[in-house]
DNA sequence: TTGAAAGCGATACCAC
DNA sequence: GTGGTATCGCTTTCAA
């Protein structure tokens, strides 16, 4: 491995110089710059991310993490690995600041976005899809904070990159798994948090699509149930009572599975309705092992929280672009078997 | 974090005392070094694994991988992931060994095992499953080097952590998935590579277990491929033949599922057989897309490499001994529509 | 038995 | 514009 002492060697000129041109801090003559280049480019030089920590903790960089999720079960496992890896780079001189609000309201977003310039280097964000958003992002981005949103995407918007699943294909991946386990008749009510997530939005087109072509399949009625159990409940108790011949509840909710859950039990319905969702939160597993959901969606959860840090980690403290703009985590189906995951 | 100069200050000692009693190198004062060890203890003390790293580097620490798994495709990408990694902690001192070999022999293993005393600190071992292995494991461990199995386990020996998946669990699930998708009558043929492999044994016990409540189920013939694609065809088509009634095939083997498949074209049974196989190699991706393989179990064939290499890794360079002793990796559930996995 | 010092790679800052 | 130097945390070596 080169180094910059061994550049600086080559060159003949000192270490102090190689790294003002390498870290584009100028200062330094075009000609020694351009062979300083050619010589970094030939030899293939990398910097050491060892040497470059231990340089780098007197920064403090500071990140941000904004999400609107207090009291969303899923994101607990989100927020856990997040602070995990918080912790493990907090050596290395990273800092966090926590924004965990409830609800998911566009202005509160905003101003909570507003707060961040100036003060923080970088923002880890689950976004509200809204126009005023995005607005908010790109002014962050304009004055140099590194963006990246978590487990829901945004669109249009500057955001460096994406961390979490597909959506679509979860959607997707569910609707084409209850026709491998249920082949008759589909009459389908559908609950999810709020069509306002993009996420939400994009699951039922890929549930959709996976149904098109399947003559004994139809949606009965789409709940929306703000990620909320409380109101999970009572809507779905509502849809249920409604219409008495669904026989399958999709359940496409961060927030609302039990709840969900507990209104089909109310009516008595376990034993005859095909159960889908998504995650793995305690509920959802003991519902599982009741036998009353027959298969979840997961979606990686700590490893969503802990790959987003890493990547803010990269870019602040060793200096590294990510590699990727979109970090797609696998949809992947859990049943009774396979639910207990281990790492 | 507190630094070893911070303890040293503390004790009213030089950082070098300090150093010699954190990683045993003795020649202390006994009363000094219950002090520092107090000291350190309170405080909490972690080494900063940057400054290890930067400090340790010419050390040169060399890993062997032992693989019996030369032209099974799951493999490539185990090692794959495990050269990556070996790559990006290149810098840090660490060589690798490469002991890619063809065939489960057991001789051929404990002589490459042989030839490793003196020569390497760490071993990443794909163990066959033999008292004559585990002895060789022994010796190596007593003589102070790390062991690592990956992938599968072996028994009774003295290897220091297994990173893989949970056979029995994997065969449950595959067993349990198969009777969600078809709920009739089961008449089951099983290729499996070889009882040999630790592994295709536990496999084959988890989906007895998963049927063994079905009065429905049937396994008609068990076959062992040898993982290799070619002697996979003729034994799968022998058993088709033999047995006729054959409506699922139980391909629990690393390296004979495109072999199987091909089986049940040459039967023109594609149409009529439920497959379930595991892992998810190119041909296998194809297979499903055409609709002959209904699900796959994924093993996270690149996270073993590279936790592997990470554990061998954190314990030689850094000096972390493994988190636990199994590192188990799910067992995925895949489908047609879920199996691109991006990351 | 112990302390002092050099060195690992990168960076920040102060002199010139 | 530039070079020199101290610094980060840890290990190793040499001298006392």
């Amino acid at each position: 491995m080169v180094t910059i002492k061994e550049i600086a060697e080559l060159c003949g000129v000192s270490r102090g110089t190689v790294d003002r041109v390498l870290n584009h801090r100028g200062n330094v003559k075009a000609e020694k710059k351009e062979l300083i280049l050619k010589v970094a480019q030939e030899m293939n030089y990398t910097p050491n991310p060892a040497g470059r920590a231990l340089a780098a903790q007197k920064m403090k960089p500071v990140v941000a993490i904004v999400m609107p999720s207090k009291g969303i079960g899923f994101f607990d496992a989100v927020i856990e690995a997040m602070e995990k890896a918080a912790k493990s780079y907090s050596m290395y001189g990273l800092q966090v600041e926590w924004y965990i609000s409830k609800g998911y309201d566009v202005e509160v977003q905003c101003k909570q976005l507003s707060q961040l310039l100036g003060k923080v280097q970088a923002v880890i964000l689950m976004p509200i899809n809204d126009e005023r958003v995005s607005t908010k992002i790109r002014h962050l981005t304009e004055s140099g904070i590194f963006v990246i949103t978590i487990n829901n995407d945004i669109e249009n918007s500057s955001r460096h990159c994406y961390v979490g699943t597909d959506y679509f294909n979860g959607g997707m991946t569910a609707g084409s798994l209850l026709q491998m386990i249920n082949h008759g008749m589909l009459n389908i009510g559908i609950t999810l948090g709020s069509l306002q997530i993009l996420g939400h939005a994009q699951r039922l087109s890929g549930f959709r699509s996976a149904l098109s072509h399947n003559p004994l399949a139809q949606i009965m009625a789409i709940t929306e149930d703000q990620d909320d159990e409380m109101l999970s409940y009572e809507k779905n108790l509502e849809m249920l009572r409604k219409h008495p011949d669904i026989n399958v509840i999709f359940a496409a909710s961060s927030g609302g599975i039990c709840g969900a859950c507990r209104a089909i039990m109310t009516c008595g319905r376990e034993k005859d309705i095909t159960v889908i969702v998504f995650d793995t939160l305690p509920t959802t597993v003991e519902m599982m092992e009741k036998g009353l959901i027959q298969a979840t969606i997961y979606q990686h959860p700590r490893r969503q929280g802990q790959i987003a840090m890493q990547i803010v980690f990269e870019y602040l403290v060793n200096g590294k672009k990510p590699e990727r703009e979109l970090n797609l985590l696998t949809n992947e189906i859990r049943i009774k078997e396979n639910i207990n995951t281990a790492l």
